[in-house]
DNA sequence: ATATATTTTTAGATTAGTCTAAAATTTATT
DNA sequence: AATAAATTTTAGACTAATCTAAAAATATAT
């Protein structure tokens, strides 16, 4: 049995893994989790106890196939009821990421199945990424960031990686939404930043970090 | 802020309440937490300071106001996820029991609100029981239970006031749903129990403990 | 390559919720 | 009304998750 408290854990170590090949580093997770660095170290020999992640001291931390399987559920549950709450409650986009993770920690294997089956059987949450299916495994999206998509290709806008509702409302307030076609007009080369025209129309500045958390499909 | 525990406490004194006049044990609340009376009284001091309950050690205990407000506020989202998940997820109403005493802590009232409002703002949940509105006022739903009900008179069954899953299987088995018609044949002195025609059809003896629990309409 | 800075871990405390065993209080019995 | 029985509270301890401050290990920089 994992806790509520576990499960965050092995969430964000699961995040962090995705964008690094390296091991985790201790801070790392302390940033995200909102907990001081000795507070991590101790929740990490806690779950190296468990056999969920592979932890040896001033080392790093990574997750083991049982940790990473047990992210995967969590993370299945956290899309799903975001679902939920866009398709069927009408929440916006940007409004349903604190709700999701409540809902995320709710323990019954029945009631995924069934929401699962009640929304569709969804293959994409309201943020354009992809629902690990039962068995804990993430299907490939192959989506790309816009960030490394090179001058004067035109994209399809397929999801974000970023979900906070600043980001989100931002994108709103530029006419960024999924399924719109983007045009890499200019690359600035000092910053990275880009010039693009959205949906054909309006020519819009943005910055490489918000460029990064745009997954596109060429 | 009300924890979860602390949130399952204000529930438990309020069915409590429901049933007797007087003040409410230390021990009544100990049986119904599953936990020991030592513990019980830790949390009541914890809860009379926060203005929720009032208690005079010795003397029992009994909701505020504002703690009665809490646990309708509980009580409300505990009945209206069971109508989610009987009416739109398709589970049986002896299976949502455990999963709603999860989902009734979910903190957002804007999901509680939506959520009510996708339901179609029911009235009452898979058992019969009256939703608290948002204000947490609880409607009366003005039922009796079948154990005050004279020999020979027709009633309608609309609840159940005990919500385990062998209760419920039971009267599935000997036909007892809401909305049958049932009709008192014989009233045993010795021991109350009772010999009951249901829906017209079949002949059926129940103990006064089962007729206790169900709540019918003249 | 040694000193300095950064990161990580240890040690010891804290809070919420629980427990057992013993003491205090209330209730019931004769 | 005194005593026995039952209930409730106190005292002290435990676990999970957190913290601060200090020590240890690793990484960086001259």
């Amino acid at each position: 049995m994992t806790s509520f408290t576990e499960e965050n854990y092995l969430k964000i170590i699961y995040k962090l893994s995705a964008e690094t090949e390296s091991e985790i580093s201790t801070n790392a997770v302390a940033e995200l989790t909102q907990t001081k660095a000795a507070s991590v170290t101790d929740m990490l020999r806690k779950l190296s106890e468990k056999q969920l992640v592979n932890y040896q001291k001033y080392q790093g931390v990574r997750l083991t196939e049982l940790g990473e399987k047990v992210a995967l559920t969590v993370i299945r549950k956290h899309r799903l009821w975001e679902v939920f709450l866009v398709e069927k409650l009408r929440f916006n986009w940007d409004e349903v990421h604190e709700i999701a993770e409540q809902l995320e920690h709710i323990d019954s294997e029945e009631l995924v199945y069934k929401l699962d089956e009640f929304l569709g059987f969804p293959k994409f949450d309201p943020h354009g990424d992809p629902i690990p299916d039962a068995q804990g495994r993430m299907p490939e999206s192959g989506y790309k960031n816009l960030s490394e998509i090179p001058v004067n290709q035109s994209v399809i806008m397929m999801g974000v990686s970023q979900h906070s509702a600043t980001f989100l409302q931002y994108l709103a307030k530029i006419g960024l939404q999924l399924g719109v076609e983007i045009c890499v007009f200019e690359i600035n080369d000092f910053d990275k930043s880009l010039t693009i025209k959205i949906g054909g129309a309006n020519d819009c500045f943005i910055s490489t970090e918000v460029a990064k958390n745009l997954l596109v499909k060429t």
